[in-house]
Formats: C-alpha cells, sequence, structure tokens
DNA sequence: GCGTAACCGAGACGGTACGTCGCGTCTTTGA
DNA sequence: TCAAAGACGCGACGTACCGTCTCGGTTACGC
C-alpha cells in the first residue's frame, strides 16, 4: 500500500481482494490496450469494482500503475535482490544485464514498463516513491555487487559507485525507452566491455 | 512538415501563419499547463485556429509537439550542430554535458521535453521521426567529435562509437528523465571521467 | 412510525432519540437546502446518525418526509382538529382558507410541502398513509363544519361534501403547487363566495 | 419557450433531427420507466446523442420535459385550441372536464404529465414558460367559454373568469395530482354542477 | 478577371472518460 | 447488543476533449 497524499480512509476496513483485483486488473489491461488507452473506468470495470474504490485509495493513475508493480515484485520475492557474485565480475555484470534486456523486450512488460516510466517522468512524487520502493532495493543489489568488485581490487578505488551503476544500465534503459537503437543481448555485452575498460585506450599489459 | 499518414492536402495552400502559431501554442501551453493538461482544443483555443486545422496537418498530438520543437532548432540553427574540438576530449565533454545539463535543468524546456520524450515512448512512428530529424544531427555531431578523438589516439580503437556516446549522454538522460538522482554540473564532471577511465583500475603510467 | 414495508424489527427497541433528530433533520434539510438536494445522506450526517437506521425504518424519502410532517402536526395538536363554527359559514370557511394560504405561502413550509405533495404525487403507497394519517382528520373536520351549515340550511341538501369542500380548497392547493396565480388572502375571499354562491346567475331575492 | 437561460449557443447550427429524437425519446422514457428513473444518460442514449447535446441546449431536466410536452401539443394543433359552445354550457363544460379526466386517466400520460407537475412545483422559471406556452392558451379557451356564457346571462356579471376556471378544474387536478380520491367522469358531472349551482340552497324557481 | 475549389475560423455533433455524489447493502467497532 | 461509522458495487451527474462533420468567408488557381 502506497499512502495516498491526504486524509487517508481508515485502511483497516479496506477490502483486500478488491485491491488486488484493481491492481491485476490494471497491469493486465496495460498489456492488453496499451498505456493511452488505459482508463479508471475501464480498471474498475475489469476488476468489478465501483470507481470510487479506485479514488479512495489512490490518488492517480500512476499510483495505481505504481502499486500494480509493487504487488508483483512483492509476489516474486523470497526476500531482497541480490546479484550474482562469481568472482568474474564482466561476466556477472553481462548476464544481468542481459537479464534486464530479455525482460524489456517481452512484450508482457514492454507497454506497462513504459507506462509506469512515462507517469515517473511527469509526477515527482511518484518518482520518489519509485525511487524508494521499487528501484531502491535494486540499487542497493547492483552497488554492493560493484563494491564487491572494489573490495576485490577489480574496480578502481575512486569509482562513484552510483555513477558506475548509471554508466551500464544507462545507455540500455534509454535505448529502450527512446527507441534509439536495437537492444539485443550482443549490445548488452559491448555496454559492459566498454563500461569496464573506459573509452581511452588502455596499457597493452592490461 | 511531417509527412501527415495519409494523401496529404495541398500544401502549397497552407497557411504558415496558422502552422507557426500552433506549434507556438503547443509549445508555450506544454510550459504553461505541463503534459496532462494539454488539448488540441487548448492548442487551437490558445493559436485561435480551428481544430480542423491542426487534425488537417499533424496525425497525432505528439507530432505536434515534435513539429513544435524542430521549429525552434531550426530557428536557432546556423547550420549543422557541431561540438568544439579544443584537442581536450575531456574538456570539450564536460563542456557540452554541462550544457545539457544546464537546458534540461531549465524550467521553460523541462516540461517540454518531458512530453516529447514520453510520447516517443509510446509512439515509434514519432521515435523514428525524431532519431531522423532531430536526434540524429546531433548524434552525427557528437560521434565526429569522438572519431577525431579517437583518430588522435585519445580513444581506444575498437571502441562503437554510438555505444560511447550512449555511455556518456545516458546516464544523464536517465537521471533526467526518470529523476533516480540530482542533475548538477559535478555530475557531469564524473561522468565524462568515469566513461573516459572505465570502471577498472588503471596503471599508475597514465 | 409508519409501517415500513418488511418484517419490521422489534420496534421497542427503537431509540427515540434517533427517530425525532432524523425527523427533524429532514424537515430542516428541506427548508434550508430544497428538495432536490435532499439526500439520505444529508440526513444521516446531520442527524449524526448511521444510514443504516433510516434505512430500518423507513421503505423511502418520501416516508421520512411525511413521517417529518406527521411529528409536527402531532407536536402540535391538542387533539383532532376542528375548524371554527361561529354560525357564518362564509366567514369561517374564509378565515380557514387564509390561514391555509398564509401557511402554503410561508417560507417554511413551502418547500416542505412541496417536497410531500410531490412524493405523493408519483408514490400512491405514499399517498395512502398521507390520506389516512395527515389529510383525513382535516378533510373530516371540513366536512364535519360543512355538514352542520347543511343541517342548519346554508348549503344544498343535495350537496356531496367530499366535492364542496375539493370545490373551496382545490383552487387554492393548485394554484400554489403549480403557481398558476397569485395567491394571496383576497383570492381566499373570492373563491369562498363564488364557492358559495355558484357561477350561475342568483335571484335577486337571494 | 425554448431558449437556454444564457449564452445560447449558434441556434442556426442547431440539429433538428436531434431535438426531435431527444424529445421524443424524453417522452417516451417517462412513460416507459417512469419520473424517479429518467435520467439525462437515459434519454441522450435513447435518442443516440450525446449528453452534451443534451445540456447545451436546454437548462434542466424539467425544461426538456415541458419541451416535449410542446413538441406534442404542436404537432396536434390545428390553430389556437377553443372549447365546444353548443349553448348549453353545462353540457359543454361537462363534456371537456370528462375528456380531460379521461386524459388524464390514460396511462400514456399520467406519468409524463405527473413529472411535468412535479418540475413546475419545484421551479419556477419553469413554471412561468408553462403558464405561457402551454397552459396559456388552454386557460384562454376556458375563459372564452365562460365569457360567451356570462354574456348570454348563463354566468353571475360579478364573476371572476379566472376563479371561475379553477373552480371546475381545480378540483379534478386536485384530486388526479394527490390521488385524494377516485377520478371518474361522474366526478365530472358532480364538479359541474355543483360548481354551477353553488353550495348554498337555489330559490325553487331557480 | 472570374468562377471554383481549397483552406480557414468556428463550433455543433456522437462519443468516451473524467472525478464526484448519492444510492442501498454490508461489515467493523466502540460504548 | 445495538447503532455510528463508513467501505463497498453501482449508476448518474455535469464537464472536458476527442475526432468528425458542416457551415460561411476568404484566398489563390486555372480557365
Amino acid at each position: 500500500m502506497t499512502a495516498p497524499r491526504r486524509a487517508s480512509p481508515n485502511t483497516a476496513r479496506r477490502k483486500e481482494a478488491s485491491r488486488r483485483a484493481i491492481l491485476t486488473a490494471a497491469f493486465d489491461l496495460l498489456q492488453e490496450v496499451g498505456y493511452a488507452k488505459l482508463s479508471i473506468e475501464g480498471i474498475a470495470a475489469r476488476a468489478s469494482v465501483g470507481k470510487q474504490t479506485i479514488y479512495r485509495w489512490w490518488p492517480s493513475k500512476g499510483m495505481v500503475i505504481f502499486d500494480a508493480f509493487l504487488m508483483l515484485s512483492e509476489g516474486a520475492d523470497g526476500g531482497p535482490p541480490a546479484l550474482p557474485d562469481t568472482g568474474d565480475l564482466a561476466a556477472d555484470l553481462t548476464a544481468v544485464l542481459r537479464a534486464t534486456i530479455a525482460e524489456l523486450n517481452d512484450p508482457r512488460y514492454d507497454q506497462p514498463m513504459r507506462a509506469l516510466a512515462t507517469e515517473i517522468a511527469h509526477d515527482p512524487e511518484l518518482a520518489a516513491a519509485y525511487a524508494q520502493r521499487l528501484e531502491g532495493p535494486l540499487q542497493q543489489a547492483k552497488r554492493q555487487r560493484l563494491g564487491s568488485a572494489q573490495r576485490a581490487g577489480q574496480l578502481a578505488e575512486d569509482i562513484d559507485l552510483d555513477v558506475a551503476v548509471e554508466m551500464v544500465w544507462g545507455p540500455v534503459l534509454n535505448r529502450w525507452l527512446l527507441r534509439t537503437g536495437p537492444l539485443t543481448a550482443e549490445y548488452a555485452d559491448r555496454v559492459v566491455t566498454t563500461a569496464l575498460n573506459g573509452l581511452r585506450p588502455r596499457q597493452p599489459g592490461r
């Protein structure tokens, strides 16, 4: 639950079944009809719920979408997420980034994730919720994997881990969202390699 | 003009004043009321134009926004854009990236650019137009500057220039659009440095 | 209480305070916001009562209004109503009709009485209750006064007393409800005179 | 009268077909579902018309109902209405009053006329329109018939014709609207007789 | 140099969705 | 153990825009 903006109604009396039906309906409709045609009325009808029940608990369509993702991620979770750590940083990053790209290319998630991204882009409040509840744990996992590599001497000591994470995922997300180029597994490899080595030439002895 | 979807009307008779009024109105309204409240009716009213005049020449709201940006960029241009080339790649990139960040932070452009970005995210056709007409020349200029550095031995020879460009601008665009962190000039510096050096430690000699 | 439609709950346990609060709130709201904006929710809120308490004891909004009038009339009564009988029929009728008109013109009663009248017009069940509980006794009093006049030879012997009553009060009620003309004391006088004398010319010797 | 309250849109462009469809739908729905369940949405749907088209041209539901009656009455008219004048006032009045009662008892008109009456009772503005456009001509016809009788010496000279009309029709309308008694042809006879003769006893020599 | 066809402003139209209000039912909770 | 409080599914409200479709009126072409 995401704490409606103001004077929240009595949460205790909330009907859990309706909440889940709404979030499921919202996510499913995003897949089926797309973001542009997603309407509160449509969600309510699909969920067999009164519109007011949506307006009562969510301050905006964006928050509904966000909560739908939250429900999904909580459903899948068996605890906090973590990146694989085989000791081979390049391999680990490549694997994870390929998985990310596969998800972004998955037609089940493409439309919904674009919708969420769009809403975040236009609503700072939602962006904050996203940063804290959805992106936060993931970002933390990525930072930890890079931190571990740093301690193993595989990363320069003066690297800002947040910048490092963005250096790897930024190009991919950007290419996906703005469709500035094809999003393939091979691209993941190239991004990881380039990010690790940097743009400047390196000494032959590595 | 952006090639209406079907049998275009006689372009010769098109009223230039109306076209400009529409695009100006669209851009101004984006600043003032934001993307969510931008309506064709609103644009028509602000531009003192019949709605049909908009529907006649543009296939979608996104295309109007796109053309508004196009008009702006053409107004400013004195030919094809080019990045500064002082020989110092890091300095040049930093300067340009700082300028980019300044523009993204400019309240006059923030809302309109977010609108354009999200329309692109949801409309592949618009994305193609964007890639060709607006992003294309800029991307070309960036590639050229990097190519020049590559020839000067300041960039590794096996670098994919597109990936290189995305490595620098991707993190910034991403941070801006999804609000995943503060967007400061100092951030520009760190991104350029990290991208150039890469994440791995470098030998003391250079 | 006015006989709820189905299996009435245990009347003995009914909370008298709530009943009075509801009826008072209903009547007051009718004055203040008018019939069109009168809502069960509004009544419940004003009476600090749960909506269910209203639905439990009254089958319709009309019945609530009706009971509100019933409470008022019972509060005022010191027994069954009776018309004055000074022996002068014309004077007595005129006086009572003027009083009726004064009440109909009283802004405190205008809206509520219109509400009651229109509810009756659309609900035969309510009409029956009205005829029995509110209108009945009054009608009876009027008939008695006319009967007394009949026995005194002031009324033709073949007159149907119900018709006679309607001949006097019908024009007034009609004018009030449908606003077909001004409702003044002078109008009362003319109606009584015309009704008593009839439309046809009379012999000079009365 | 059909002119909306304020700043009426350009009447010239009004679509006559939609206007008629709306009024017909309104009248039909009144018969079928009754006043309580008559909704603007229902009318619009039945008339295959956008809701806005109703809101654009009518200020209230009552005015729609009123206009529906107006259309009906204009459709039937072959000029201004007139009461029969055979010379026998009692017979003429009885015939007309019986016709009135037959119409009031006609299930096709009962609900719609109650609806109109109710709206008039709660909306003075509508009442004025009603008095002028619908009731006016009828009232005029009734007054004329009585005036003719007056000139023929069949009516007392000091009779107020408006009061006379109300003396005859008031009881009937009242009984119908408030359901205070059965509405039969025989009742029409009694009302006419009583009104003509008055309540007081008459001299044997008439 | 004169029709005539197009574009133009205006805005009514049939619709869809909005966000709100109230209905009548059902559930929780505190006195 | 009620009854207040109020969430719920539902339906209608009145408004905002959608994209289409006339309306005159005004250009600017082509005969």
